[in-house]
DNA sequence: AACACGGTTGACCATCTAGTCAAGATTGTT
DNA sequence: AACAATCTTGACTAGATGGTCAACCGTGTT
């Protein structure tokens, strides 16, 4: 009966999330072939018979991650379009990214991981969607070339730029933290670094005042 | 006999030279647990066998490799200290952190990798070799502020920027190259990029120079 | 040519892993 | 209470994997 199904869903909706979870982690600390269905098992509280009765197989509980991480990346690349202004609109990116490190620092590992293995699973994202982003940002970042609104440079660059030095707070946390007397960063240290990522960035963009 | 020892000493040299670096690739592309002996071996074109004559196990092959890449490194590091001046030497150690993205992707992968998982053999290196050389650079940075060489910035933060721009080029190298027509970078890309790199940086620390 | 030492290698083993399955437990409806 | 659909799970299988080993090969020395 339909009924039915409907009225467990909330079951399936719950443990696929503890399962989604769970895989984030342990598929972020092992990348996808280190990673076995049992790590990512325990973690969720759940036998792995569990795990197949939910995901068909390692791949696509894998791909089913990946794919839930890259919505958020696309999520804060909305936030590139709140402004014609390059240096709000910059500084709401840079800050959209850095939250996103420290919210959902293992959803950042795994598209490092996968990225890094060649992305085998997600290649297509590659092509179309976020190729297709990107060339509409270095739009943007041209256009404030053209206005004279920061310096000329390439905008891949700077694109790079932005990506590398925020994710590198989620990808890298661990060397932080080791370097931070094995603290992780308190909410003035976040707050500091986004600051100092954007004023470089956005210091290192703007047109020289002289003149 | 001792001199039967240094005549084949070339033979162990060349062969642990082409274990190890089979062994770059494949844990860079897989990580430590996804990587297995017989792709090192097959990478190598040895046999698996034979791999173990040289190495005892897997671990302490995977750890010479992470030592090697870190005295890689180490060796870059050193290009910080050719220059008091702030801007030669950031220039000099950034377009060196480029070079070595260029010519060390795999090593680059490597450390990457095992960081993300929370640095579990390379622990001690982290807490020794790589905190000290920090603390030494940071105080260099702070001798520009107080100069009023440089505008006034949490050196670490900027130490991080240097080492996420450039290591992203090696890192994400897939990415870039799905993101450039499915090309490497040409030769002046590579310029042009170490260039972005270094003059918005330098541009971002540098102090005002109005008023 | 005979020797000794380091280097080579196929076959093997114990263990781990993704995935299966069938029996049983839950749950909401009637 | 009886039911049907869904969920749960211990036990199992086939194949992969790290590591071992004993027999064998090559080379420089005498």
């Amino acid at each position: 009966m339909l009924i039915l199904k409907a009225a467990k869903a909330h079951i399936r909706a719950e443990n696929e999330r503890l399962i989604l979870e769970a895989g984030e982690r342990i598929f972020a600390q092992h990348g996808f072939r280190g990673s076995t269905m049992q790590m990512i098992a325990d973690q969720a509280g759940l036998p792995k018979a569990n795990l197949h009765y939910y995901f068909d197989s390692k791949e696509k509980l894998y791909r089913c991650v990946v794919e839930k991480i890259f919505e958020i990346w696309l999520q804060a690349a909305s936030s590139f379009e709140n402004s014609d202004e390059p240096k709000e609109a910059l500084k709401l990116y840079i800050y959209e990214k850095m939250q996103i490190s420290r919210r959902h620092p293992y959803g950042s590992k795994v598209w490092a991981n996968e990225v890094m293995q060649g992305a085998p699973i997600i290649q297509d994202f590659l092509e179309t969607q976020l190729r297709s982003w990107t060339d509409g940002r270095i739009e943007s970042i041209q256009a404030w070339i053209a206005a004279g609104k920061i310096r000329p440079v390439e905008p891949r660059w700077v694109m790079y730029m932005i990506w590398a030095t925020t994710q590198h707070y989620a990808d890298f946390g661990h060397q932080i933290e080791t370097l931070n007397a094995d603290a992780p960063l308190n909410e003035a240290q976040w707050e500091a670094a986004s600051e100092t990522v954007f004023e470089v960035i956005w210091n290192g963009l703007e047109p020289k005042q002289s003149l």
